[in-house]
DNA sequence: AAAGATTGATCGATCAATCTTG
DNA sequence: CAAGATTGATCGATCAATCTTT
């Protein structure tokens, strides 16, 4: 006679679903990569060490706590910290102590490191723009604005 | 006297396209740790050991050749061979030279891999459902698989 | 020779202390 | 002691040979 299963069957997902989270896999597992040859052609810098200096030539003096570039790179202070050191041994980079709270330590953009940025990032637009825009309708690009931006707001709650 | 310019300003992206590159840079960076913390602790896998896991277990036969998985994986031969001898050192996967040609191999799910899987995936599919499908409509779902499949298609050719 | 796959060396990332400042 | 940051050790990824089979 049949009696109830102890175990639920989880909520798989559909079809459709499951079609669209391989694909997000897919171009997550790749997409590094992909731009990366380039930078590393062209700067020979890494996807997450152009993203850290791109970072820093964004903001005013050109400087940034250590612990918010974490987050903004999406990265652990300690690899963060790492990855410092050999863009400072290029001398793309300096680090300075925060004058107000000697916790904090400021990554600065060096000269050196900011006309890098500037050499570099044309070609990297050019590529993200063909990869990623030229091939979307403006319906289809706010469409993923919106669902990344939902993406995101469930990673960075954790 | 104005002169022409031999540089040519290239074209940037606008500020709602910037927004949505920088969201889709922090998914890229994040999404793997993210989801590679629970398979880690479930199953001590990472996210890619996983994924190589999950797509042999769909395959015939529970196998597949080192090469296209490398492919599938989003992955270099040489990093898959490497964690391939990982997972054969723990008894999840196994190699078998093709019979009818000897230059390929394949890569084989052992049951204990196999049971690995089936006990791992409810969980880590439980965790994608939430993190990605359960907050977008369909409408969003939808784009959002269109706008993937052309990035996926623009990596994909090169 | 070309395609598939592996290997060893080097470089980068992760993890578990450790150190410093407030 | 808590938060920010760094360091050293270990583990994984990348790169440049190398090997095998067709």
């Amino acid at each position: 006679m049949a009696r109830k299963e102890t175990k639920v069957e989880p909520t798989w997902l559909t079809a459709d679903e499951l079609h669209t989270w391989k694909t997000l896999h897919y171009v997550v597992a790749t997409l590094p990569s992909f731009l990366g040859e380039r930078l590393r052609c062209d700067a020979d810098l890494s996807f997450i060490e152009y993203y850290v200096l791109a970072a820093l030539s964004e903001q005013p003096g050109h400087a940034m706590r250590m612990s918010q570039l974490a987050v903004l790179a999406g990265s652990e202070l300690s690899r963060l910290s790492h990855l410092t050191n050999r863009l400072a041994k290029r001398g793309l980079v300096r680090r300075e102590t925060d004058p107000t709270d000697g916790r904090f330590t400021n990554a600065v953009l060096t000269d050196a490191g900011y006309a890098l940025v500037v050499e570099t990032a044309p070609g990297h637009v050019e590529q993200v723009r063909q990869l990623i825009f030229s091939t979307l309708t403006k319906t289809e690009q706010h469409a993923l604005r919106s669902a990344l931006d939902k993406i995101a707001a469930g990673i960075a709650i954790c």
